[in-house]
DNA sequence: CTGTTAGCGCGTTCAC
DNA sequence: GTGAACGCGCTAACAG
C-alpha cells in the first residue's frame, strides 16, 4: 500500500494525496480532500516513515544521548523524554554512550545520518561539546542537560542551580556541627559536578570551614567507585561526614561503610544528589537534594518539539527548582 | 557525500561502489576494488542509511519493546541489549510501552514502518502476542524475554526457570517456619508472574502449607501498587511475610510497613525478586531470586542478530540460571 | 485547485 | 568485471 494506490483510488494524483497527508492547507479543495481522507481512513494507509525522511530529509525522530541508562537519574529522564515526545508523534532513539566519548561521536554521526529531527544531549564527563558541532553546522536544534548557560550560549540548556543546591546541602550538614567533610565528586570536567563543588565550597567558606583539597576525590557517578573512593577516605583522614555528589556513588560509600563496621549515620554521615526513586528505601533513608528529573525530560522533549514545529525557535534556558531531602544518613554531632 | 561522488573520483559507476561497499564478493576486480576502497577511507564517505533503508526494506536497527525503563530491571536489560547490538553496528530504538497495550502497538506498527531489522520484545501484562503478527507476517525476526517457550512454539525465548526460582525462594521463607505468607503478584496473565505463582503454590504444597487464596494479591510490577496492596495485606490478615513477585514491589511493601511502624523483619519478612542493583543496599538488604538480566539482555541481542547475519536461523530458546540471594528481611520464626 | 515530474541516495537487475 | 537504468515511496517545485 503506497501513496500511488491512494491515488489511484481516489483518481487524483499523488500531489494531491502527498498535501492531505501533510495537512497541506493551500491547494486541496474541500471535497477532494474528503474523498482522500475517507479512502486513507479505508484502507488504514500509512505513510512510509522512511521514505518521507529519505524525501525531506527530516525523520520523526529525536535523538537522547545519555552517559548511562542502568542509571535510575537517566532512566527516569529517559522515561520523561520518550513520554512527551510519543505524543507528538516522534520516535525517540535512546543512544547510550556509556560515558564513552568514541561512542558518543559514534551516535552522534548515526544521528545525523539518520536525519534525526532533534537532540537531547547529556553526559556526565565532559563540557566539551565539539563532537555537537556537525549538528549545530547542520543547524538540528539540540537541548543540553546540565550544561552551563553561559557558555554555551547558543544552545538551549535544561538544569538545576547546581552551585545552589549543594550548597543547600552542605549548609544543612554544616549545620548539624560537621566540620571534616569528604567530598565524593564527578568526573572534574563535567559541569553538573565542577558546579556542585563550587557550592560545597562556598558553603564551608560561608561558615568558615577549611575545604581542605585532600578531602576532595574525583569520581564518576558511578556505584563502583563511590565504593573505591570511600576506601580510600577511610584510609586517608577521619572525617564525620562524606558529601557525595550523586546517589549512585553515595551507594557505593554506604556499601563499603558497611562492610567496615561503620554505621551511618551512628559513625558517620553520608549525602547524595538527585534523589533518585530509591534513595528513600535504602539504610538508612539518603539525605540528599532532589532534581525533577522526569519533569526535566518531559520538558526537554516539549521544547525540542515546539523547535521543530515552528513557533518559537528562540533559545531556551531553564533552571527548574532543587529541593533539599532531609532523611535520616545525617547525625548532629557535637 | 554520496555514492555517486564516490563513483565520479574513482571513474567507475556507482554499481561498482555499491558492490565494494556491500562486500560483494562476486563482480569486482581486485584492482578496482582497491581503488574504491581507498577513496571511500579518503573521503571519510559513510553511506546513507535512510536511502539504503529505503532500498533494501531493511534498517540496521533492532527494536526493544519494554514496558517500563524506570524499573532498573528493565534499564539493565536494556543496557545490555543496547551494547552488544551496537557492537554489530546496530541501533537500538528503545520502546517503553508504559506497560499499554495500545502503546506498545503503536510502536509495533512504527517499526514495522521503519523496517526495523529485528526486534526484542518484553511486557509484564500480557501472554497475548497479537499485536506481532505483522511481525510474523513479515518474517522479522524477534526474541521474547519472559514467555512461555511451549505455547509460543515457534518463536525465540530467553528467561530464567521462574516456577522454580520462586519455588526455591518460597521454599527458603518456609525454611524460616514462615506459613501466614501473603503474595503479591504481577499482572494475572503475565508469564513470568503466573510461573511464580506456581512455583509459590507448589512450595507450600510441597512442605503441607496451605495456601489461601485471600492471601493472593494481584499487583502489577509497580512500587506504588506494592505499597497499596501493602496495605490490603495489614487490613486483611495477619501474616508473618510477604512475597513480593519483584524487587520494586517489595520497595512499596516495605515503605508501607515502615509507615505503620512495622519492621522487617522482625515483625515481618519480605521478599522480592529480580535482584536490582539496589536490593543490597535497601533497608533491610533484601533476600530475593537473582536474574542475570543484563546478560539476557545482551545475549538477546546476539541471538537476535544471528538470526538476521545469516547462519543460524534457528529458535532460540534459553533458560539462565537463576540464583537465591539470602539478605536480612526474612527472619527465623516460632 | 490539481497533476507531472524530477529528485532523495542507494541497491539491483540486465546487458555489454 | 563493469555500467546504465530503474525502482524503493514520498516530497516539492513547476505547470496548467
Amino acid at each position: 500500500m503506497t501513496i500511488r494506490d491512494i491515488a489511484k483510488q481516489c483518481n487524483v494524483s499523488v500531489a494531491t494525496v502527498s498535501r492531505v497527508l501533510n495537512n497541506d492547507p493551500k491547494g486541496v479543495g474541500q471535497h477532494t480532500r474528503e474523498k482522500v481522507l475517507k479512502v486513507i481512513e479505508a484502507t488504514n494507509y500509512k505513510p512510509n516513515a522512511v521514505a518521507r525522511t529519505l524525501a525531506t530529509k527530516r525523520a520523526r525522530t529525536i535523538g537522547l544521548i545519555l552517559p548511562d541508562v542502568s542509571n535510575p537519574f537517566n532512566s527516569m529522564m529517559a522515561k520523561g523524554v520518550e513520554e512527551e515526545a510519543s505524543k507528538y508523534g516522534y520516535n525517540t532513539i535512546l543512544c547510550d554512550s556509556n560515558n564513552e566519548k568514541e561512542k558518543e561521536n559514534a551516535y552522534l554521526r548515526i544521528l545525523s545520518e539518520n536525519y534525526v529531527a532533534g537532540l537531547i544531549y547529556n553526559n556526565f564527563k565532559s563540557t566539551d561539546l565539539s563532537g555537537l558541532q556537525d549538528f549545530i553546522g547542520q543547524s538540528i536544534p539540540y537541548i543540553l542537560i546540565d550544561h552551563d548557560i553561559e557558555t554555551h550560549e547558543g544552545a538551549s540548556v535544561i538544569k538545576i542551580d547546581n552551585a545552589k543546591a549543594m550548597y543547600d546541602l552542605t549548609r544543612f550538614v554544616l549545620s548539624k556541627g560537621h566540620k571534616k567533610i569528604a567530598a565524593v565528586t564527578g568526573y572534574e570536567d563535567s559541569y553538573s559536578s565542577s558546579q556542585r563543588l563550587i557550592g560545597f565550597k562556598r558553603a564551608m567558606n560561608d561558615v568558615g570551614v577549611d575545604v581542605n583539597a585532600e578531602l576532595i576525590f574525583t569520581g564518576d557517578f558511578r556505584l563502583k567507585t563511590g565504593y573505591e573512593l570511600c576506601g580510600c577516605i577511610l584510609e586517608k583522614a577521619k572525617v564525620t561526614a562524606i558529601i557525595c555528589f550523586n546517589d549512585v556513588m553515595a551507594l557505593g560509600v554506604l556499601q563499603k561503610l558497611k562492610e567496615n563496621g561503620l554505621k551511618v549515620p551512628e559513625d558517620i554521615s553520608v549525602t547524595g544528589f538527585d534523589n533518585i526513586e530509591f534513595a528513600d528505601f535504602i539504610d538508612p533513608p539518603l539525605t540528599t537534594v532532589s532534581q525533577p528529573i522526569y519533569d526535566m525530560g518531559r520538558r526537554a522533549a516539549y521544547q525540542l518539539i515546539q523547535k521543530l514545529e515552528g513557533q518559537n525557535k528562540d533559545i531556551y534556558k531553564q533552571e527548574f527548582q532543587h529541593q533539599l531531602m532531609i532523611r535520616k544518613s545525617v547525625k548532629a554531632i557535637g
